[in-house]
DNA sequence: TTGAAAGCGCTAACAT
DNA sequence: ATGTTAGCGCTTTCAA
């Protein structure tokens, strides 16, 4: 009973003994509840089952949903912890974070919804990480080092913007907060590519707000709170509304409520996530859905995938790929035809 | 230049060195960009800059505000990572959620409202493990070894009921999910007590609606919505009703509205949480706030600072204590006065 | 089939 | 003020 017998039971070399020298260190380990140190082993191999995830605030309903489905993967599919950090959408954070991965022997990191600005990430890439990226698109033209998932935001700037178009409105906004994102531009590219195949009789405007806390709980559906109010006093009103997200959306019916404008006799609302807490809304958000779980499952696959193919000889056998998701529309009570003119 | 001068520096200990040593290392720590592995760190000293943190899922908005907390202190104030992980009240997955903390050498663990059984938890205390318990409080008499953080539940139940006897309401019902967790039957307890000293036309039920799925996000505010239609028949009906979650009410007002009930006019609902969504819904949410930042605050000054003590000497230095916080009640539209007889 | 020994990257006690 | 060294708990090569 050495240790590296001892060793080898434990990484499942179990051929390499006799069967009972195999049973008596099996019920020795039990005996003694001995369980390895994964820092000793770490040490030596330079290998740890953790991985990070990087959200901008995991408080934010739709981070919550994308890390739970993430972790619970991750753990039970391939064995990893998952070591979270809310990143405010701040790049020093952002920073940090790699640091203390890195110094912790992490090298696989997943980073949900980040600013523009990739910079830093290659960065940590060149030192050895495994990057995916949620929620981003790789930058056309640059061959990115990182590999990235998300959902077909055109796709779902169009179907939503089409749905509206399709219940006879001619007055569409799309409602954001201001910050550009790929994924943004990407929506509202969708939704007024829509609105121009309709016709020219569609109007399609942009209505965007600014967020006046930096990264508060609430800060989405506080913008589209105050848009809510904006847009009832626009004349003529839009009465085709599409959210960013369904925080937005939210917010949007809350203060098209105050506004004493009626949802959705009087303005349609769409949403865009597919959040549970749609369902709950008044009236029932209609949402353009996430495949969230999906996607996880592939966010976790890349990133523990391509790990298992680094430290290897013929290093960058995976080659950083794009995945994207098509999105789906969740039809519930807050579209409905425009209001009719009184003479036509 | 020796390795332990490079400790010393490492480790803050400049006092041990000239200035110009210490120089000459700092310049080649930047120009190396070098930076200590934790895993050899730990090895050597036996601790580790991390937290564990279990939450029943992160999807549930209270848990995700919490974590969002949690993990800002930890990492702002005292630079310490968190290790996360979705319980789904899992007594295995609770398990191997420490097994897994002990092997990777994390000593300090925070676990969020967690099934009454704590034989496990108490077994990994045994093992060395700083436990913070939130949202249970320490079983009378039974000495704890687990520090226990949670708001006065049965003040909250308390608040909520005589909230509604002020204004008016006869008959209340408390409305929960099945399955017997402490803070619930605290909070059962405080509404009780509230309707009891309101007098003898003050009657309180309790409703209490099973759960389908084993531990679905949207499973709270299922079973709001299924006891809403209960309610809505009952007759006579209640007309003050206390949520025991803010996610339970909110079911209950898309329920009620489902069975054309008007809230307030009709039924007046309270909520409990104070998450920023009850702000948001229709009518908005009346509801018991938890001081969130608070209590986070306190939960990881208690692991950190139990943990720091604990190495030591005198180990035990810092008794297990429990930590009771006020609630406090935000008024907002959900709650009038009851409906009129017609004839009195 | 089993055992001995080197070494992963640090810290800290002990020289110098 | 600086350097030397043992050892934390493993894995793995090599020898027996």
């Amino acid at each position: 009973m050495s240790v590296s017998t001892i060793s080898n039971v434990l990484n499942g070399r179990t051929d390499r003994m006799r069967a009972d020298t195999l049973q008596r260190v099996q019920s020795t380990i039990a005996a003694l509840d001995f369980r390895p140190s994964r820092a000793a082993q770490q040490l030596k191999t330079g290998l740890t089952p953790m991985l990070g995830l990087l959200v901008p605030s995991i408080a934010n309903p739709m981070y919550g949903y994308l890390a739970r489905e993430i972790e619970t993967v991750a753990q039970e599919r391939h064995g990893h912890r998952v070591l979270l950090g809310n990143t405010y959408r701040n790049k020093d954070k952002e920073t940090g974070f790699f640091d203390d991965l890195l110094a912790h022997g992490v090298r696989g990191v997943i980073v949900i919804s980040s600013l523009a600005d990739e910079g830093h990430f290659e960065a940590a890439v060149q030192r050895g990480m495994v990057m995916v990226s949620y929620d981003r698109r790789a930058t056309p033209g640059a061959a990115s080092l990182i590999d990235h998932v998300s959902v077909d935001n055109f796709e779902a700037g169009r179907l939503a913007a089409s749905h509206l178009v399709a219940h006879g409105h001619r007055r569409l906004a799309f409602v954001t907060a201001s910050g550009h994102t790929t994924s943004r531009s990407e929506k509202v590219r969708g939704f007024q590519a829509a609105a121009q195949a309709a016709g020219p009789a569609v109007r399609a405007a942009v209505v965007e707000g600014r967020a006046q806390s930096q990264y508060g709980d609430s800060e989405m559906a506080d913008v589209g709170r105050q848009l809510a109010a904006r847009i009832a006093s626009m004349r003529p009103r839009p009465t085709g509304l599409v959210a960013v997200n369904d925080l937005l959306a939210f917010g949007l019916l809350a203060g098209l409520r105050d506004a004493g404008v009626d949802v959705p006799r009087e303005v349609s609302v769409i949403g865009m996530d597919g959040l549970f807490l749609a369902a709950l809304t008044c009236p029932a958000l209609t949402t353009v859905q996430l495949p969230v779980p999906e996607m996880a499952q592939t966010i976790v696959e890349r990133v523990i995938g391509r790990l298992a193919h680094t430290g290897r000889a013929g290093a960058g056998e995976l080659p950083p790929a794009e995945f994207l998701f098509a999105p789906r529309l969740v039809e519930r009570a807050s579209v409905a035809a425009p209001p009719q003119r009184i003479a036509r």
